[in-house]
DNA sequence: CACAATTTAATTGTCGACAATTTCCACGGC
DNA sequence: GCCGTGGAAATTGTCGACAATTAAATTGTG
């Protein structure tokens, strides 16, 4: 299976508005267009060198990536996350990815795991190189939880983390200070999760699964409290659950 | 708050755009539009009376909520689901669904909780007046598991129950027949999942709620079984994961 | 000066047209 | 009958224009 929304070299392959909803959702991610920032079509139309059309196909995508708000007649803006929201999207992944180890324990194949345990060791060696203990994983195949969530071979658990959570989780990475000593056991958690699916224990691995989404959702929130007030936009509620009917 | 993507009263409120998309989806989850039928946007916008424009921004986001498939140059075709892939959606539903009773249990007021009561109520007797034991709840709004998830108080929880996940569960709950016994079996746990909910017990909740939708998964594969070659698409293996770089 | 009303400018939603691509159909060859 | 080819028809993706709505700027009044 290949990845359906990633780095196609054929750049012919995909419409114009297909480019522009990874374009733009990658420069939400990156915070070029920052939170809470208005879209203006005409302008972002202009900048790309595009007509509308394609643009607001790649708007309303993004809309259902819940990565931009929109009202009618008003248009759309960069969403802006409250520490609530974010741990809500913890909970979510939490929930999600214990089930896609559970699921990947039973259906995953020995050179699957084979294949992960050698990613695992870059890892390691890769986080023994850095003097920050910070964890990253910064080639989207090369990560655990899309191995697993690959492993499950559930389309929808698969698509909804790999793809409409991938974003989200991206677009607050940038907002997380890796807490001393958590890198490395975040490592030896994954060690763990692997271990669970290797020996076939759907309950284990799905309990430490989700140990582990609930200990990075803490150590984010840590991080935040740390820096309440940069970090966190805690007036910020989120306009998905009442702007559409404000009128 | 008010759900947003549903029986807007006022018509001029939204736009043809999203007017579209849900009309479009009902005909998907009525089989108006049937599975694995390829959507044609100038008879369909001839269908409706408007231009392919607000019908195309409408297709990206059915397409983003998983009812069609999409490939560039083709166009699109309503999403045909294999069993295998129905039973994928109860996983996705009973991790998420089970994490919503977790939060619903920590979150929900007593308000909210004595209104549910009500409406298990009104269920009951609603069930008590079928003969073929079928437990339907045709309101949105009182639908049990809508009101979990709202009682979550979790953004992306609701929403994804509420309004990705709820078109998906119309759709092949059209293709569900309830075994003997079952409707009534499903409400008491309903009971008992409230009662866990008013007593605050959260891990009780979620083990009761996941095993409601685990019952409920292996009650329409039983039924799926019982009628084979008819309810089931066993060729349709799912499109999503390998149409877009097919060219 | 502050606020309300009006005007102007910009944006949003939809339309129909055009170019590119795919599908369909007829015909010929084996 | 089946298969391949070519051309016409239909569809898809994008463009720019127009009408409706919103936002910003300007003017008038107390």
């Amino acid at each position: 299976m290949q990845k359906p929304a990633a780095d196609s070299d054929n750049k012919t392959d995909i419409s114009l508005a297909e480019r522009l909803f990874e374009r733009i959702g990658e420069e939400i991610v990156a915070g070029t267009l920052p939170p809470g920032a208005k879209i203006s079509e005409p302008a972002l139309a202009r900048r790309f060198g595009v007509s509308r059309t394609p643009l607001r196909e790649a708007l309303r995508r993004l809309e259902e990536r819940k990565l931009i708000t929109s009202a009618r007649n008003v248009g759309s803006r960069v969403v802006s996350f409250s520490l609530a929201e974010v741990m809500d999207v913890y909970h979510a992944r939490e929930a999600l990815e214990g089930m896609a180890s559970r699921l990947a324990a039973q259906r995953m194949s020995a050179a699957e795991i084979d294949g992960l345990r050698g990613v695992l060791e870059d890892h390691r060696r890769a986080l023994a190189e850095r003097t920050d203990g910070a964890y990253y994983q910064d080639s989207h195949d090369l990560d655990f939880h899309y191995r697993i969530a690959r492993g499950s071979r559930s389309f929808l658990v698969e698509k909804i983390l790999c793809e409409e959570f991938y974003l989200l989780i991206r677009l607050f990475r940038r907002r997380h200070n890796w807490i001393a000593g958590r890198g490395r056991r975040a490592w030896e958690e994954h060690v763990r999760i692997l271990d669970a699916i290797k020996d076939g224990d759907a309950e284990l691995a799905e309990i430490l699964m989700r140990r582990h989404v609930a200990a990075a959702r803490l150590s984010f929130e840590a991080s935040q409290r740390l820096l309440a007030p940069d970090g966190v936009s805690p007036e910020a509620t989120h306009p998905l659950l009442t702007k559409k009917r404000e009128k």
